[in-house]
DNA sequence: GTCCAGGTGAGTG
DNA sequence: CACTCACATGGA
């Protein structure tokens, strides 16, 4: 690992890698995190002590010191975006926190877990696999995806020693000649024809993902849905995941559990405004691992 | 083998 | 509107 930083918010990377907003994470080696967005690789580690080294050395789920494989300059251009640093999430916590029991129980199991800002054409195509499949089956399907149409990354020097062969996810040119059956050898099942239906209104201009960024939440929500097999659950996890418009709250079949259980059939996230999306991540997150 | 998965579109009443 | 139902496939 080349550099050291600081990180003085919440981050958790194995919650974050868990956490199902991802599929792309990999856990290469105890500790050791490999992230991909567009064509960049990086890997990160919590250091085992605190910078301080006053022989009071905290443990390593405490240390705010992590080291990572890429410079200065990539991390903060590249990954502080991504991994949202500009935002205090125990601070949100703390806000949001003595509305209702179970969301206050939910925040303190998932602390450390935060919203990746992700490719945007990487998790329209991600979420249009997702439903009603695994998250460890949409993680094989998308690595296919990737395998089959994406670029060859080499990350560093260091990659080839600790993981195997890299692609990152591809663009939509990259899957202009893509047919339904190579889709359906990624293991796409009948989401295929969806997945072709967005790559054709992407390379045909009707949608622009990047355009639609100045759109307001409901207006993106809308838009994004036009695409065949986009529903309110995909969307709004488009939304939240890659357009970071954390007060939309996807809701699946846990969310959904979730409500029906534990609030008494009442939705609470108009309850957190801005950062419903936040919160439903934390329930998402405690749902799924208490 | 059997069951279920971060849903959606189409069809029906 | 609200309510069914089929849908392909892999992982547990």
């Amino acid at each position: 690992m080349g550099t050291s930083i600081i990180i003085e918010d919440d981050f958790d990377l194995k919650k974050i890698q868990i956490s199902g907003q991802c599929f792309r994470v990999k856990e290469c080696e105890p500790n050791v995190f490999r992230f991909i967005t567009g064509e960049n690789v990086v890997y990160i580690r919590r250091a085992k002590e605190s910078a301080e080294g006053d022989g009071s050395a905290s443990a390593d789920e405490t240390s705010k010191r992590f080291e990572i494989s890429c410079s200065e300059d990539i991390w903060k251009k590249v990954w502080e975006p991504y991994f949202d640093m500009g935002r205090n999430y125990a601070d949100i916590c703390r806000r949001e926190c003595g509305k209702h029991d179970f969301t206050d129980r939910a925040i303190e199991c998932g602390r450390g877990l935060r919203i990746l800002k992700q490719d945007k054409w990487e998790m329209l195509i991600s979420f249009i696999i997702s439903q009603r499949k695994s998250i460890p089956a949409i993680s094989s399907a998308v690595e296919a995806v990737s395998r089959k149409f994406g670029t060859r990354l080499y990350a560093d020097g260091f990659t080839k020693d600790l993981d195997e062969e890299l692609y990152a996810f591809p663009t939509a040119e990259q899957m202009a000649s893509a047919t339904l059956d190579d889709l359906k050898e990624c293991g796409l099942g009948y989401r295929a024809p969806y997945v072709l239906d967005a790559i054709r209104k992407v390379l045909g201009g009707e949608l622009d993902l990047d355009g639609i960024e100045a759109l307001d939440d409901e207006a993106l929500f809308e838009k994004l849905m036009e695409v065949h097999g986009v529903g309110m659950k995909v969307s709004n996890c488009v939304c939240l995941f890659a357009y970071a418009r954390m007060g939309r709250a996807p809701v699946d079949v846990w969310i959904a559990r979730a409500i029906d259980d534990e609030f008494g059939g009442v939705n609470p996230f108009p309850e957190y405004g801005g950062n419903a999306g936040i919160i439903q991540q934390y329930i998402f997150y405690y749902m799924k691992n208490r």
